[in-house]
DNA sequence: CATTGTGTCTCATATGTTGAAACAAAGCAA
DNA sequence: TTGCTTTGTTTCAACATATGAGACACAATG
């Protein structure tokens, strides 16, 4: 997913030392705890480089290391709970968890950050089989899947679109080999207390088990989890 | 609190970009949104600096930019999720109100990252008067405060000090104008399903409401809230 | 209307970062 | 058990990057 040299995915800032730094950060929250070793084949760094970043992470507590292995902070659970949309998360995981148990498919929520979406929660399919998943704190672009879809089609100056405005009709966006080949998806948005649209909720999979038109049998209940949190966030 | 320079708190890690990045994100944690006046003044850096700094953070996804206001951003949601931990925060959050709806105090969760310790949940007493406030994602020393010497006195090497012995047999810790003057607060370990300390449970407020033996009246709720939160997390 | 403050951009230069090389230790296969 | 490979850590000369003074445009303020 992310790299180091890919601006539209986070990539190069101008800031060569942060690309760096985020690369390894998003290497993490994706693969799980690494070994210097497997850093540096993630990454592509230097091996000095990449030890003198891990350890400036670890000082500033964004990296923890503990028998060898790396794994993402304290410090950004921290930060995290504080991040403008903990609670929409802290409502979201929940349902997601339930949409997953419902739909038996991974389910996700995705933030719009500028030009592209961010997932800021994310349950998996449980058991056996094909499964999506999705990393939290993956950045993907707007452009592709239903999710960035949707993002798009609830926002200011979306109106002259035809596409968009027919998913804004229809209430949600279906999306086949978009994002990723051989996945499939259904999202909702989800709009906050001020009527704004939040988020956008998301059940994804493999298109053999979901088939060419994954919005017949999991759009309801994609846009009853939407429903779902919107009622929770103004309890 | 966390300030660019001092590596205790975080400050200095030997990659001075990594150093100034992090400045911006853990005042951004702290005081919430802020302009780029605002950051170069919480900062010290300079303005050229601060604004190519705070546009690579947004590029990445860390720091979001809205009416002229940077605050921390989505990715840092989705990462704060995933990491080590999450679980124990999202069990002790609902723990931590309830704490402190009792107390009539700030309460907080407390980990251990090496020798200091970060603050992974606060919440923030009600109403008016005097309050204590931690941010989430606030390093603080483990030497100092109730929260630290929990820390530390159920660590491993924490055998031979008399007064850490004296903490674990009481089984809480209380602390006044440690970490900061004219603040008093009393904390309790919390332990994992495998009998592992994993994290310390804190109500914290002013001497003059709490006392100079804090422990006295809060000490039943703190180690019964921590309880509490082991009970969820073998759920 | 004049002054101050803010956000953004440029670029010469100083500084910080880089990564090859070296070293020690651990792991592994024969 | 030995020899080789891999891993983690440190050093430092070279160079690429990051810095911040200065400039500019615009907004805010008295």
């Amino acid at each position: 997913m992310d790299s180091i040299g890919d601006t539209r995915v986070g990539g190069k800032s101008g800031v060569g030392v942060l690309d760096k730094a985020v690369g390894i950060l998003s290497l993490l929250a994706e693969g799980g705890p690494a070994t210097l070793a497997g850093v540096v084949r993630g990454t592509g760094l230097a091996r000095p480089t990449a030890y003198r970043l891990l350890s400036a992470l670890e000082a500033h507590g964004l990296v923890a290391r503990e028998d060898g292995r790396y794994s993402l902070g304290s410090r950004l659970l921290g930060w995290g709970g504080g991040a403008v949309g903990s609670s929409l998360v802290e409502v979201a995981r929940p349902v997601l968890a339930a949409l997953r148990d419902r739909t038996k498919e991974s389910t996700q929520l995705y933030v719009r950050e500028g030009d592209r979406r961010v997932c800021v929660a994310s349950v998996e399919r449980m058991g056996g089989g094909l499964r999506d998943a999705v990393p939290e704190g993956a950045v993907l672009p707007l452009g592709q899947g239903s999710g960035g879809r949707v993002l798009l089609a609830w926002s200011e100056g979306a109106e002259g679109d035809p596409d968009l405005a027919e998913t804004r009709a229809r209430g949600w966006a279906e999306s086949v080999a978009e994002r990723e080949v051989g996945v499939a998806s259904v999202s909702a948005p989800v709009f906050g207390p001020d009527g704004g649209l939040r988020a956008a909720v998301c059940a994804s999979g493999p298109i053999p088990r979901l088939g060419e038109h994954p919005g017949e049998r999991l759009a309801g209940l994609v846009v009853e989890a939407a429903r779902e949190i919107e009622g929770a966030l103004v309890r």
